[in-house]
DNA sequence: GATTAGCACTCGCTGTCAATGAGTGCTAAC
DNA sequence: GTTAGCACTCATTGACAGCGAGTGCTAATC
């Protein structure tokens, strides 16, 4: 029989619910006696028995009690787990986070990833995004010192980067602003994935009367400025969270868990496969396509502008994850962010050419 | 008698290399064996009593063998270690982190810093400079939306900070180009610390025709850019690189250290004490002032800019630390680095006013 | 027919105990 | 002054028994 009785779900439910409290192998007396089911301990053994012959369940080894399969948490969090709110001193303290308003959208990010740290209390990362596909706005060239110049991009998306640059000749601040303006109509526009550097130099040569040498040397800062753009970082916090968790008391595997937080690549490839649009993943242990994390569930969110991502947030834990919890928090944050962005930037239009 | 015979000094730096190496207990027998010193276990026991009875060695428990106390290892610093030199191969990893030649200063340094850890083994940590005694060189306002602005700080130091800020009305970019000026000539030669946002929004409103609310937001932002030069950013790199050692063996010593880790204002403390000018500053266990990291040691050093200090880097890990080996990398990227700080940006002169 | 009481069995965990061995301090001989 | 020798200390290890939480199975009960 495939389908599974409502006592059943009772059972898993309670299982699992005290499995993530204590991480202890959960025996039928614990269940028998805590949830008033009003069962007898042996019949809650024969259910447990069908759970595990099902798979939701599994044996440490012949005489201990069972402990939740992925297959189970992913029914557990599927169907049968508690929703769960956020309490008015968490939503206060997002609010707070948010409130800052800090000034580069990395920053307001990792703020808001300590919050999410603080009130999951696992470990969360924050990713900006990949901004390839966004468009550039405007470009400016600033004289600074006799041989410096600033370069500065600006995209649609309201990323500012700058790129201070050497070059023997710094052309006078009005042909400068000439350049400025030539280079923002020319680019403003163009989605980041479609510049190409070469192409400026030329045109900026032909259109203005820049020798060859600075004309390189401002292509170049563009182009680090558009490395800056593309370069996504992350953020990391609450790693000393695990600590708190019985399963790594080992430290063995606790090296395990920091050797993960510590290669860039597989943070972002966790991230990256953050759900397309909307609304959460729950990636449960060996459902992670990334094989350094099937111990580990890792659950994800995006916030997005104008239906654009504009980065990633999530959290990583023991499979063994108060999910309820979890997802509460994430999704308030990620309406939140997206609310706060929409309203620290109205963006005019323009899409790519 | 105070003084310390060659003899002692070469049995205690015997004893103390032994225990770098393999963080046991160091018995007579051991380094009877050995260290061809040519004497007996006997003799070497002698030695080791009087020199725990000095206070440079110490015994866990009775019947085991010594290990050195900070006292200890001070005298090995001071006077005992040989010095080391860095391989080529080692010479060649810094040199090209450096070569990378990262636009912002914080890139850089925490590029650098990885390979300090990845060298050293160590958790190697790097600190930008507290700023406020720097100069301000320039301040830009650009326009860039219809209802937004860039405000562009520049110090001496060629640290480049902006923020956007947004405003009712947008001044046209010709008077925003004057407003630059002024600001520029007013502010350029300040000390950060001397700058006052409220005598700036009066200025510039008596001096140019902006109303009081433009006026107020431009001063945000420029404070905000102020505030972004005096965040010192921590860096911290190959943390877990203590999982290597076997004094940390146990989580609570391991949670630990991550907690100092994560403690910024710790590790601020621990960096800004760091050497006066040039030198590299050692620090063991005890001789720390902070108490969290009284069982740790920590070796620093600073590198500057036309003496100015622009940042510090240092290690951090057990007491019985490979001292030798930290020192000489400290010092070749000290020296590497304010070589390569030099090249990046010559600057002029411009001294506060 | 489902539920439950009872029982034999499994197996990880804990505590005890003796053996081991690395190390010391001290004394007497060299 | 140096060293061989010896008695002593003490952390570590492995073996072993007892405990207890838990299971599966069977037979009695509702």
């Amino acid at each position: 029989m495939m389908l599974i009785d409502d006592r059943k779900k009772l059972i898993l439910k309670a299982i699992i619910d005290s499995y993530i409290d204590t991480a202890e192998p959960v025996g039928s007396r614990t269940i028998a006696r805590k949830h008033g089911i009003g069962l007898s301990s042996a019949t809650i053994r024969n259910e447990m028995s069908d759970l595990e012959e099902r798979g939701f369940l599994e044996q440490p080894h012949t005489s201990s009690g069972r402990i939740p399969s992925d297959k189970g948490y992913r029914f557990y969090v599927d169907q049968l787990m508690s929703k769960k709110e956020l309490t008015p001193r968490e939503i206060q303290q997002i609010k707070e986070a948010l409130k800052m308003r800090i000034g580069e959208l990395g920053q307001l990010i990792s703020q808001v990833s300590a919050v999410v740290s603080d009130i999951t209390k696992y470990t969360s990362m924050a990713m900006t995004p990949q901004m390839n596909k966004s468009v550039l706005k405007s470009v400016q060239v600033l004289p600074v010192d006799f041989d410096k110049m600033l370069v500065i991009v600006i995209t649609n998306a309201g990323v500012v980067k700058n790129s201070l640059v050497r070059a023997p000749v710094i052309p006078s601040p009005d042909s400068l602003q000439k350049l400025s303006s030539m280079l923002s109509l020319n680019l403003g526009g163009v989605m980041l994935d479609n510049i190409n550097i070469d192409d400026l130099i030329q045109k900026m040569k032909t259109e203005t009367n820049l020798d060859n040498e600075t004309a390189i040397c401002i292509a170049n800062g563009i182009s680090d400025c558009l490395c800056q753009v593309f370069a996504s970082d992350v953020y990391l916090e609450g790693t000393s969270n695990i600590f708190n968790f019985p399963e790594f008391r080992s430290v063995p595997k606790a090296k395990q868990f920091f050797d993960i937080l510590n290669t860039k690549k597989i943070l972002c490839a966790m991230m990256r496969m953050s759900v397309e649009n909307g609304g959460i993943k729950v990636r449960i242990g060996t459902e992670n396509e990334i094989k350094e994390i099937k111990d580990y569930s890792v659950v994800t969110t995006t916030y997005v502008l104008n239906d654009q991502i504009m980065g990633s947030i999530g959290v990583i834990g023991p499979t063994r994850m108060e999910y309820a919890k979890v997802i509460a928090s994430l999704n308030y944050i990620r309406k939140a962010i997206s609310k706060e962005l929409m309203q620290i930037m109205e963006l005019g239009p323009g899409g790519p050419r």
